[in-house]
DNA sequence: TCTTCTCGCACCTTTGAATAGT
DNA sequence: AACTATTCAAAGGTGCGAGAAG
């Protein structure tokens, strides 16, 4: 039961020799933002609250939040991309990230239960376009989408588990489609986004509410991107098909051809149809003098010296040519880390954490559902899911509403599907630039983020009134997992992606899954109201950040 | 006309059940 | 009977490229 599809992938990539396995103990090893870089201020006392009767269990409890390290496996390989300018493919029906994100956590307390959890942020208020063979900034961004969070399929489970191997998020799963009920992240095209990941304390010592819950983020700059529905740098779609073995029937050339290569010594590059397609085009985009054959035979050795697993030369190309490479490879991008204690809440309900995450699940008739409030004009209202049967199975927390069933074009459906994520709707982001770190500060969290304002039984923090707690308009939706539901069978017409679940086959949430969902909820709060005052990207500023 | 998006496709890996062998 | 190794088909993940949409 512990194993799992997910389990199983990371334990092999964590197994697996190489490069990669380097890569992750590089990472682990690179520096981690002491313990200074934890904003100070982060008392209760300083922030107003008074001390609890669990001081003490609250100081263990931050100091091994503080302890915890992550260190992003295949660092280099993401280097490559993101000195490229990383994009990543989204789709109506979703799809994953390449490279995929896989993180090794160290510093935790083996005992202690965590949730870990990603989500992805816009990382400026631009719309980009490709021009010339460069990003550029071709307007002011869209409206943010409905915020959602990819919650590991492990979580919560101890440090140990945690520690033991790779955490492979590599389920995850980004689309453009707006209604999109499969509970992947929503993304904006042509947006540049940063991922973030949470380290959510979830132990009995911190149940939902408690003034002592600890967590953390982590950001790797390097793994932000932008949104794209087709590729548009070629080097992207070359390093891509290079790496990704799902990619590898595009690879240019056939065995014979790379064995005759690597016989010749690599003399001749070899070159794929797209990459000379691309080429084509890139040449006739580029009016630049050193856009000549000559370039192009540059450009070509390069990738030759990349299909011979030479490391590739982007760097030394023209800067024109690296217009996404957001941080400086000087600057020691390893993560940006804050460490915080909840405090606000008087709430204190049972924890699902409390519970073994091996757990059955609860029959139907225990579940519980509560909404999200409709905070503004195109809120999307939906039940959330979250699977312990599946437990390898993303869970996300979102919403949805009756926009979603109305679209989906089947007027039976039971209540609207869901998706493992929350979400609500998003204000316009607020400003901060990951571009800009060094001297703009970083801002994890938009106001409005919709991981804050869908929080079920918490005020949104625009609108704090609007939805009192209990209000009919919060509901609570545990659809089955996509395994799951996969497992039962169609039983809709609803548009599905090949091998998904149809919304209407999920079923509702058990009581403690919505418990879960509530207290992630409100780390997502604590997140986004705190770590706005409290983030600390130990080499850029740190800015006061309040609602509104 | 241009940019962006959608969809079907071929190709590939991954997964897990079925079967054979020890 | 239990365990391991192998085989094979289905599921699912890729980028490509034509055409649609705005």
């Amino acid at each position: 039961m512990l194993q799992d599809k997910g389990l199983s992938e990371s334990e092999e990539a964590f197994r697996a020799p190489g490069p990669a396995l380097g890569e992750a103990s590089a990472a682990s090893a690179a520096p981690v933002p002491e313990p200074a870089l934890v904003a100070p201020g982060l008392s209760g006392a300083a922030l107003g609250s008074p001390p609890g009767p669990t001081a003490d269990v609250a100081a263990a409890a931050e100091q091994t939040v503080e302890n915890i390290k992550v260190g992003l496996h295949e660092k280099e390989l993401w280097k490559k991309f993101h000195e490229a300018g990383t994009e990543m493919i989204i789709t109506k029906a979703g799809r994953r990230m390449f490279p995929s994100y896989k993180v090794k956590v160290t510093g935790m307390n083996p005992k202690t239960k965590y949730i870990l959890l990603i989500d992805i942020v816009p990382a400026d208020d631009h719309r980009y376009k490709f021009c010339d063979n460069k990003w550029m900034v071709a307007g002011k961004a869209e409206p943010a989408m409905p915020g959602r969070l990819y919650v590991h399929p492990d979580s919560p489970a101890t440090g140990a588990h945690w520690m033991r191997q790779l955490v492979s998020f590599q389920k995850l799963k980004l689309t453009n489609n707006h209604l999109d009920p499969f509970g992947h992240i929503i993304l904006n095209s042509m947006h540049k986004y940063q991922p973030r990941l949470h380290i959510v304390k979830a132990d009995e010592n911190n149940a939902f509410g408690s003034k002592n819950t600890a967590f953390c983020t982590h950001v790797f700059p390097e793994t932000s991107f932008i949104s794209v529905t087709s590729y548009q740098n070629h080097k992207i779609t070359q390093l891509k098909i290079e790496n990704n073995p799902f990619a590898k029937g595009f690879r240019g050339s056939d065995d014979s051809d790379l064995r005759v290569a690597r016989l010749q010594s690599k003399e001749y590059p070899v070159i794929s149809k797209s990459i000379m397609r691309q080429r084509l085009v890139s040449t006739q985009l580029s009016a630049k003098p050193d856009v000549s054959p000559l370039h192009s035979a540059h450009q070509a050795i390069q990738h030759y010296q990349y299909e011979n697993g030479a490391h590739m030369q982007f760097a030394a190309t023209e800067p024109q040519d690296l217009p996404l490479n957001t941080f400086p490879t000087q600057r020691d991008s390893s993560l940006f880390y804050h460490c915080l204690k909840r405090r606000d809440s008087a709430r204190h309900l049972d924890l699902p954490c409390k519970r073994s995450y091996l757990e059955a699940p609860s029959s139907v008739g225990e579940d519980l559902y509560f909404r999200s409030p409709p905070p503004y004009d195109q809120q999307m209202l939906s039940p959330s899911y979250c699977s312990e049967v599946t437990p390898r199975e993303a869970c996300m927390y979102s919403g949805s509403g009756p926009e979603i069933a109305g679209v989906s074009g089947v007027d039976d459906l039971p209540p609207p599907p869901l998706s493992c994520n929350m979400w609500t709707s998003v204000s316009p982001y607020t400003n901060y630039s990951v571009q800009t770190m060094e001297t703009v500060p970083y801002q994890p969290f938009p106001t409005h983020f919709t991981t804050t304002t869908m929080m079920p039984r918490l005020p949104p923090i625009s609108a704090q009134s609007s939805q009192p707690p209990g209000n009919p308009h919060f509901s609570v939706y545990n659809p089955l997992s996509q395994s799951q539901v996969r497992e039962r069978g169609p039983t809709t017409s609803f548009p599905r992606e090949r091998g998904l679940p149809s919304v209407c086959e999920r079923k509702p949430p058990s009581p403690h899954l919505s418990a879960a969902n509530e207290f992630l909820y409100s780390q997502s709060f604590s997140l986004s109201r705190e770590s706005s005052l409290q983030y600390h990207s130990g080499m850029g500023t740190v800015e006061n950040w309040t609602d509104g």
